[in-house]
DNA sequence: ACCCGATAGTTTAGGCTTCAAAGATTGGCG
DNA sequence: CGCCAATCTTTGAAGCCTAAACTATCGGGT
């Protein structure tokens, strides 16, 4: 119950030369303006996804990771793809199933797993879906010239890269 | 029902040179990697704030807009800047008002309306919480160059404008 | 052959979230 | 004054989400 020190926070380097109290409001600031960014788009998409076919983005999510994997998914695979719990897919597989989206399969030779595939109908609904949602983001993002997106791309890799780098070791312990 | 003319998407000037389907491939990456990028901080928070402090996100996100408001908020105005909706405000106030960190209190002059305020317990919790939070934040984007934030920061910007833009011809009828 | 740790999925409890509909109040207009 | 449209909040139904506990199964070492 110490709130102290707990916070492994680089307080090295450049917090000397910036002075103040620890100061990292940069990193807040453009924390938050990336949330911003990713709150105003998922809103939007999932805003569309119900008026224009009645479904959700986590089911979206769910179908688009199957369509990439022609071969089927485990459910443990998709929980892994889209990060998040176990649990939750297996309530998402029950509802697309339920819809006829998608279908349980028993894996041979392992009676714990079971495959997941999009069924006929399923494919059909998410290409429809998908096309569309293309052209959402397509036209959401369509204001940034070309090479801010490119450069914009290239930077959120380096974000990434920057918090995988934070998380792993504590993560794979 | 004709799902094929919903979709405003800018098919006009650059697409042509394009060539190609529709090709919006690019812009779907960058939404993708601006998503991972956010749902991987978003998650990390989340489980730092349910470790050290048990509390979640939407509460802390309360707080640090109550926080920023010394006169208070209506719940209607803690909605939109939490960009969340109306109902959703009522229970979480409801649920940091029973654990003393919140009061409402009526407005004087408008009985529909009530002002959400911190208590002293809540301003003093919500100060642990957010130096941990900015702590965080900055450990996870530790890893980025001061220029490349500085970069970053800026491109998010033209980015939130272009999704502003889309939106508002709709959004304001 | 047996046990035991690891892996796959489900269940449960609790909280978050939205939309839509209902309650309560206000302010203005005839 | 009396109505009514606009504003603020709450409620209810349904779905999403997590952590943690539980069940079933697998595979390897003794």
């Amino acid at each position: 119950m110490t709130p102290d020190d707990m916070m492994p926070v680089a307080v090295d380097a450049e917090t000397a030369l910036a002075g103040a109290p620890p100061g990292h409001k940069d990193e807040l600031r453009l924390w938050l303006r990336l949330l911003t960014c990713a709150t105003l788009i998922e809103g939007e998409i999932r805003t569309r996804l119900r008026r224009d076919f009645d479904t959700t983005l986590p089911r979206f999510d769910l179908l688009a990771a199957l369509d990439r994997a022609p071969a089927g998914l485990t459910l443990g695979d998709v929980s892994r793809r889209m990060m998040v719990s176990n649990g939750n897919v297996t309530g998402l597989a029950t509802r697309l199933e339920a819809e006829g989206l998608v279908e349980r399969r028993a894996r041979l030779g392992d009676r714990r797993a079971q495959m997941l595939r999009l069924t006929a109908k399923g494919k059909r609904e998410f290409a429809r879906q998908s096309a569309a949602h293309e052209g959402w983001v397509a036209e959401l993002l369509g204001g940034l010239e070309p090479a801010d997106r490119a450069a914009l791309f290239r930077l959120l890799g380096q974000a990434k890269g920057s918090v995988r780098a934070a998380l792993s070791p504590e993560e794979t312990p």
